[in-house]
DNA sequence: TTCGTCCTTTGACAAAACCA
DNA sequence: TGGTTTTGTCAAAGGACGAA
């Protein structure tokens, strides 16, 4: 969870870990997470779907770069109007093809939106027709900053992570980073302090039981 | 005992980041 | 720019532990 929540290396993981008496070496906290994290990912996600209301009527979609030893692949997400990651993935090509997959992964696990919010590549106009949804497409230039936003803690954490070295874990980091910070990250600034304490001791108690499962 | 399985450690590596 | 440090990754070996 340290790994994955902050902006942390293997090493220095294993160093925070030392000073609390936990002895382990680097290669162990990779293997933990490799593991674990994508079953704790999955069990956060579900739980969230359960108690999720119908309110999610409005999504964001959004594709990013990523550099792998130097080749080009795409982050693909797709985000709620709270800002909330409800998918992502990753491909080599930017194309009708990865939309539709990135559509097809989404509706299956969340059902349609109402309106669906893309930037203007058109991938996504070609995507949304295949699917007969066209209607329901809204671009601009500034109405997909809610997903632009969501980029910004996956970037710092890139940065700290000297780049993926290989898609497959780019892959299953994409994945279990966005269930683990949608499962800590309530909105600070919005409600008061007291509140938010709230919701994060909440927040780590339910990821103790998950660790305990 | 001897396997087999599942983790952990170790040491090395290349690529990226860093710094002057 | 070029050298140094840090990074995730890998292969191989080690170890704990239960089953036969």
């Amino acid at each position: 969870m340290l790994y994955v929540r902050f902006p942390l290396s293997l090493r220095n993981v294993e160093d925070l870990l030392h000073e609390r008496g936990v002895d382990v070496s680097h290669e162990t906290i990779r293997f933990w997470w490799h593991r674990f994290g994508p079953l704790f990912a999955a069990e956060i996600r579900k739980r969230r779907i359960e108690g999720m209301r119908s309110s999610r009527w409005r999504w964001h979609l959004d594709e990013m770069f990523v550099r792998i030893n130097g080749e080009r692949h795409y982050l693909w997400r797709a985000i709620d109007h709270e800002g909330e990651v409800l998918e992502s993935f990753v491909t080599k090509t930017r194309d009708r093809k990865a939309a539709l997959k990135l559509l097809k992964k989404a509706m299956r696990r969340h059902g349609r939106p109402e309106v669906i919010v893309t930037d203007r590549l058109r991938s996504y106009g070609a995507a949304l027709k295949e699917i007969g949804a066209s209607q329901r497409q809204e671009t601009g230039r500034w109405l997909n900053n809610r997903a632009e936003n969501s980029h910004l803690p996956f970037r710092r954490r890139e940065r700290a992570m000297s780049r993926f070295r290989r898609m497959r874990s780019l892959q299953k980091f994409a994945a279990v980073h966005a269930s683990v910070s949608n499962h800590f990250n309530h909105d600070r600034s919005l409600s008061s302090r007291p509140h938010f304490k709230a919701n994060r001791a909440a927040a780590l108690a339910e990821w103790r039981g998950l660790c305990a499962e």
